[in-house]
DNA sequence: GTGCCGCCGTCAGCACCTTGACGTGTCGCA
DNA sequence: TGCGACACGTCAAGGTGCTGACGGCGGCAC
């Protein structure tokens, strides 16, 4: 899974890199120790400290290592997909296409399916996934008949999902059922003795053969990094790509790391900084990397979609053609007359 | 690129004017630095401070300058085109002149892509492009696989990103993303230094041969210039269009400059002025001409254009669904019958 | 087996859109 | 002033696409 030269260059996410002492250091044990048994997993932790690097480390600890990884990222999937993604329909009789589809849970059949941001499963999603635990079978739609699949979960979400039982948004019996092996990542902010090893990794990974200064590297240790590992991946590509001197200095970094007022360790899971709040509508959650196919989201009104799609052309046209209609037209490829009464109509359903 | 003469007569924007010791200075130097790399812009600034100049002044100075320089306003497409935008669409039936359309970021392949306002863009679309950074790939509407783009990206915006995320209208991750290679555009009024030189350049544009008088200048170099650079262009081009005399005089210029009261400048980026409602000499509007790069391709065949969208999407609806028409017609907010009988004139058609 | 349910294809009715033709108003030029 | 060129708005005719209803077909339950 090289990605080898692409565009934006990214850099692949780093393998597990952590200090000695470091708070992973148990992490990482209890890995080892779950591996080995098929419970479900639930790793809990802030946006960008990791939760994929740790899902993909149990499931090649574990017996099913020869197996596929399946991410799926429930929040980046429209809940009306869901279903399918997830579960798969029997028959495409038609299509061409696609045919019939496997889900994404049979996918994992003798492997690990990771379920990222679990906590945005709405609830008819949450039962059916709480059948199929139970059961150890799927049901694809519009099929008849269950089929068995072997396959470890792995969930994971950045909420607190307790509270989320609480607050009756999430099932308490599968709540349970996921709590099996509990796995808290710490943020970043509260093991700073990573920090250098991770910044030396993103370095190497960088082609970088600079040095980043003590003074530099001590501002980095006190950052509280509330985008955890991935905000520091990205400040120090920053970094890397300002620098002009021979080593990489303190001035070089962003100014807010710079105007450092020692932030005080997080309180165990307490806060948990900035996207909290999610007010708007379709609260966009912190979705992170890595899962789901891309496809158009649907659902989606077709007819409204045609219609601003004619707007945006018919306004260009109309502005290239310094308010000519017939001119216009032409450029549009339509009739004179067909434009005009779009117009009409255009300008009727407005009043 | 010079527009000639167009109708409404615009400028062509200047093409970086600064006078030297200008706070300009330091970011012209930071984007010489930032070109060589390939990592993601992040260019803030008040309206009409020249954002898109410095993005394709960071493009220029890049290994990719041979490329395409590709530009987008997030908060000019309606939101139900921008994913067929972005993204393209597979392709219909018959192509003809204009036919299946490349997504704007396939046509940055090699070069640059822009994207401006990004702060408007919406949840799902925030989504899909994260996708596409991590991936350097993207999938067209109704397309099965994915297309690798080798592209650069520069994000623009005047709103407070961070602000946004705070309130969780723009996800955290993708801010992270686009925070490697921050660069402040500082406001006219910070740097009344280059008032002088840009407005001798928007002169010689227009051909004006006339000097401004040095107490006209004087107000120039004190008004606060909430527009920016973009306001004092349309300042210059209305002095030049109203005055009379051999000179360009103070009493020329519009009420609002000549009843000035010494503006203290602006506390770092504290304050962005609400850029809806200023009472800008010449009623400047927000963002008339010279803004806006979006114009679709014209001359186009708008009915096969759409043709091809509708097919993309049903495609996609029809795979989502599984094949089953009363699911993918729903999913397209279509009645079921109007969708068969889309696909029979689809099916015979091709015959 | 029988009945129910969901999905599909067809078709006729009808609203809507497109199209071509016509009349008007304006501009420029002889 | 008169004439042609040009662009516009309107309208009636004809076609097109949408809609709702109907019957067929297969799976599943009882």
């Amino acid at each position: 899974m090289s990605l080898a030269a692409v565009a934006p260059m990214r850099l692949t996410f780093p393998d597990l890199v952590y200090a000695q002492g470091s708070p992973l250091e148990s992490v990482v044990a209890a890995c080892e120790r779950i591996a080995r048994s098929n419970a479900a997993v639930l790793l809990t932790g802030e946006t960008g400290t990791g939760k994929e690097v740790f899902a993909r480390l149990v499931h090649r600890l574990s017996a099913r290592a020869a197996g596929p990884f399946v991410p799926v990222n429930c929040a980046a999937i429209p809940e009306s997909l869901l279903e399918s993604e997830l579960f798969g329909h029997a028959r495409g009789a038609f299509t061409g296409a696609a045919g019939p589809r496997q889900g994404r849970i049979a996918l994992a059949a003798g492997g690990t399916l990771m379920l990222d941001e679990i906590g945005e499963l709405p609830p008819s999603m949450q039962a059916k996934l709480l059948r199929v635990l139970q059961d150890g079978a799927v049901e694809p739609l519009g099929s008849t008949q269950a089929q068995q699949v072997d396959f470890r979960l792995v969930a994971a979400t950045n909420r607190d999902l307790a509270a989320e039982v609480a607050a009756g948004r999430f099932r308490a019996d599968l709540y349970y059922r996921l709590l099996v092996c509990p796995l808290e990542l710490p943020p970043l902010r509260d093991r700073p003795g990573d920090v250098p090893a991770l910044a030396q990794s993103f370095l190497r990974e960088l082609d970088e053969r600079r040095l980043i200064e003590p003074e530099a590297l001590a501002l980095l240790c006190k950052w509280r990094w509330p985008g955890n590992v991935r905000e520091l991946q990205n400040v120090i590509e920053r970094l890397s790509v300002c620098a002009q001197g021979p080593s990489l200095r303190a001035e070089d970094l962003p100014d807010d790391l710079r105007d450092e007022v020692p932030s005080a360790p997080s309180v165990s899971t307490g806060d948990r900084p900035a996207e909290a709040v999610f007010s708007a509508p379709f609260a966009t959650p912190p979705a992170p990397a890595g899962a789901a196919p891309q496809k158009p989201t649907l659902p989606v009104d077709l007819a409204a979609l045609i219609r601003d799609l004619e707007e945006s052309y018919i306004a260009a046209a109309l502005e290239q053609a310094g308010g000519n209609k017939t001119i216009a037209a032409d450029l549009l490829g339509l009739g004179r007359t067909t434009l005009v009464e779009k117009l009409r109509r255009r300008a009727k359903d407005a009043a």
